[in-house]
DNA sequence: GCCCAAAATGCAAGCGCTTACATTTTAGGG
DNA sequence: CCCTAAAATGTAAGCGCTTGCATTTTGGGC
């Protein structure tokens, strides 16, 4: 009776090939079903441990692995969270996601990676590609998107998470820091430097919402002093380290010339501040320049990088404990806001007087 | 600075239960048969335009996307390719990936990305994740690995690509560059400056034949010019920038003192320059320092670091079009050299006389 | 109009796994 | 020992899709 079932014709005839064990085939090897065989995959408590001994051994023999497809075909969930982000090409989100991954991993999960060229459509397409491999929730950057994604992903109930930025007044499950409001800090310190004349080097703003936080918040702040917000020069450009340079070179030649270049973030700044030591400008005595982000780099360049430090590995370590807990129905997703910090470093000074 | 807030948001994810659309939904309301319509997405020269158009309106009104994993299961093919890379952390291979992934895009393949923190047996479980999730081939960072898991990716006949290193007499198929003779090159350069005491700050050696190559061409270099290589002092750690710093002071301080200290990367030679500078020493007058990669970062320092230079994103255009190829059978996979190209900079010079 | 090959479409058998439900075995209690 | 509830295991129905083969249409040529 249990013995019954002939083994199917497995294997290519084309070639000597051992084909790939499932787990029939361990089940068999086994004698036992594979119903049991999946249990004790998947919850080896409910097997009597003499039974699972047996089957673990012709598993390791046979050099098993689950089926993934399969098994998320059947189980209708398959452990994987996928995180798409703008680029891989700035370590800052890559130190992020390193967290992220290492929280997932403690937890069973796997994470899958996808870059989008700060392109929109690219990243709705990767959403797309994300959840039709199972992803069960999703980790996205910042909160601008085609709502039209979102009812996609409540349709197909995936939870997800918006990371590296908080705005007040969103209800979307989110974790990160207000850009405006760190900005706008850091602005503050430029001015109360002396500053009045600043220019600005901001990543782009169209769908970026961390751009636009950061430039609103230099805005802010030239407002709360009494300056003309609407003066300020602004160059748009993205986050390439040879536009730092570009936009600092234009920037620099205005009337009246800037004492200050602000930058979205580090890279920029760090072009920028290169090619003011190119055009014989020193930093900070002719002009002073900062950055955020607050990267490997910041550091790194001579004079050192006023910035704002963002709590990147604690966004992912938190990201993670926060999205599997929506997955597994422990939270119901909140709205988390992680404190920045200002680094006030050598490249801000007062203004040439 | 800034509050700290959280709350709950986001309630039952179970409302406005609408079901996914199944091939069969869209099967029934575009009254076809299934196979019809996985013709019509897969193969549409096989559907007359009429049906196929119809098909397609129900598609998108229905917004079907097929189910990856019983695709997968049918299919024996996901169009799926994992890579596997040390760390998402340095720009390095981020870079090449980029590229990578644009040519898989452009051939209508996917690519999944892990990492494993330099750390083989973690490399091993992503390996066996990521075949496990169908991936069709494979993308793998360097030769040295456990025999047991080329055994196991050829049973599963997983075409497999190492990248990011080329060694004269390996067959499996391969894109890269000689680490060794590339370090030698430099080496050779740094000698023919008058160094004559030269240090090493090398990469972890096992487990990663790059470090190895690189590590093996300066002795080489040494040798070769009748100076003892079994005397060069050398330290070995992992490829942080703070390890550069540590082991340019312990270097500096060995006697008799180097007068040139290679380093196995950019950024432990980054991290060199930084801490020769703290330490009241001037670059390359005092001590001339030289990387390994070319990233950014060499040419923002001053003075402008002596490295060489990898075609990182030629290497995973080609990558990309080599692997599909023998994914499809039009290659069977060959061993690819690509050229490296010395960066002589500012921080090479003679040695203090 | 008729006939036939070619084109279009339908049928249905899996792909490998999980799990609700059915059946068998085990372990106490009397 | 017998009986019974609980524990262990088995049975089999899918999960959603692709594809070989069977069947129906179509489009010419005569």
């Amino acid at each position: 009776m249990f013995m019954k079932r002939e083994s199917p014709q497995h294997g290519d005839p084309m070639s000597g090939i051992r084909p790939v064990p499932t787990l029939d085939d361990v089940a068999r090897a086994a004698g036992v079903s594979t119903a049991t065989v999946s249990r004790c995959l998947n919850t080896p408590d409910r097997v009597v441990e003499k039974t699972r001994t047996r089957v673990l051994e012709v598993v390791q023999a046979l050099g098993y692995t689950p089926n993934f497809g399969a098994r998320a075909m059947a189980a209708k969930r398959t452990y994987t969270i996928g995180a798409i982000i703008p680029t891989m090409e700035n370590a800052i989100f890559a130190r992020g996601l390193q967290a992220f991954q290492e929280g997932l991993h403690a937890r069973g999960y796997t994470l899958l990676v996808s870059s989008t060229g700060y392109q929109a459509e690219v990243e709705a397409e990767q959403i797309r590609a994300l959840v039709a491999r199972g992803a069960d929730a999703l980790l996205l950057i910042g909160q601008a998107r085609d709502p039209a994604i979102y009812d996609f992903l409540e349709q197909r109930s995936v939870a997800t998470l918006i990371a590296w930025t908080f705005e007040a007044g969103r209800t979307r499950p989110s974790i990160g820091f207000d850009n405006r409001a760190a900005m706008r800090a850091l602005a503050d310190e430029v001015i109360a430097s002396g500053h009045r004349q600043i220019g600005l080097i901001s990543g782009i703003v169209k769908g970026n919402d961390r751009a636009a936080g950061r430039h609103q918040g230099v805005r802010d702040a030239l407002t709360a002093h009494g300056l003309d917000a609407t003066a300020m020069p602004v160059i748009e450009s993205s986050y390439e380290i040879e536009n730092g340079g570009a936009g600092f070179e234009s920037l620099i030649e205005r009337t009246p010339r800037p004492t200050a270049i602000m930058c979205g973030n580090d890279v920029l700044a760090v072009g920028a501040m290169k090619r003011a030591r190119e055009m014989g400008l020193r930093v900070p005595q002719d002009v002073s320049i900062t950055g955020f982000d607050d990267i490997e780099l910041a550091r790194i360049v001579t004079p050192e990088l006023t910035t704002v430090r963002v709590p990147h590995r604690e966004m992912g370590r938190r990201a993670a404990e926060e999205l599997v807990n929506m997955l597994e129905g422990k939270a119901a997703g909140s709205v988390i806001e992680l404190d920045c910090a200002l680094k006030l470093r050598g490249s801000l000074g007062p203004p040439p007087s």
